[in-house]
DNA sequence: ACAAAGTGTTAGGCATGCCTTACAATAATT
DNA sequence: AATTATTGTAAGGCATGCCTAACACTTTGT
């Protein structure tokens, strides 16, 4: 209904967010490298920068590089932070690889509550005081990993 | 573009979902009755029973109940596991309310990986083994709570 | 300066999934 | 049996987001 709402759906997020990490890596972004990135169209990301400047999320004129506009860095923030919690605790509690940890918070961060995502931190940092916990579990998982091994084996 | 493909959009998942936790209850379940248990429209259901049908996962008939084939039960019974995973999980580990805990689950069980979900169950598994742990963390996050009230009291 | 390479937009489509409206068919109640 | 309630379906739309093809514009490099 409203053209300028204050909720993204989860494929402009996405988009926001790439444009955030090219912000915060101080490079400039052009649409096509966009598209590049996000491994979609040049005309769907045509669409989605109008969108987005619709919004007045982004700046951006055809042949220049984008910029977020003040709002548009709060929002990206917010979306980035989500996928750093999510993307830290798979890697650092669950022990999951980086990549698989990565694609996991890309399609979540999303969807998922902020209270769950703040009880997550909480639960990081809790783990973190007690250290050992954590490093029990990996080496537990190791072995379990290593029984099936060996019992598909004998 | 194959009517009979292997996997289910995130929508269908959640009928077939609702469809095996009336067959697990040994309830019978008319379209009708799934559109109010899901909120949408007898259209919609109409639409996403024929999907389904075409795919071999339920038999159906108008007026009559619904029934999940022995692939439709697998299929089902995948999708419920992965919810009950990310249940137990958000509110075991994370202490989050039943209620939000559910909906979440019934987002993230669209899109997160197996081997994500396996290792919940294991993270599970060993807090339950060191049961002090997650009592710890609930007191903690309790007493963090506490502070934080008491901090905008003062 | 001009051609080639890169970039952006528009138009027309596809797929999902949801809706309302209107109508059809069956089930239940009196 | 007839009326009412319930259930199901078809048609026509809306929104999201993605695509290709074709065209237009800009930048780069010779």
């Amino acid at each position: 209904m409203n053209q300028i709402s204050d909720t993204l759906s989860s494929g402009l997020e996405d988009y926001i967010e790439a444009i955030y990490v090219a912000h915060i890596n101080e490079a400039s972004l052009k649409g096509a490298e966009l598209a590049r990135k996000l491994n979609v169209s040049r005309a769907s990301v045509s669409e989605a920068l109008s969108k987005l400047v619709a919004k007045k999320l982004i700046t951006y004129n055809s042949y220049e590089s984008i910029t977020l506009t003040k709002e548009g860095i709060e929002l990206a923030k917010a979306v980035y932070n989500k996928h750093h919690i999510l993307q830290n605790f798979f890697e650092q509690i669950l022990d999951i690889p980086s990549k698989e940890a990565g694609e996991n918070a890309c399609k979540i961060e999303h969807i998922i509550s902020q209270n769950i995502l703040n009880k997550m931190v909480e639960f990081s940092e809790f783990c973190q005081k007690h250290e050992s916990f954590i490093t029990e579990f990996k080496k537990e998982v190791t072995q379990n990993a290593t029984n099936i091994i060996n019992r598909k084996i004998s």
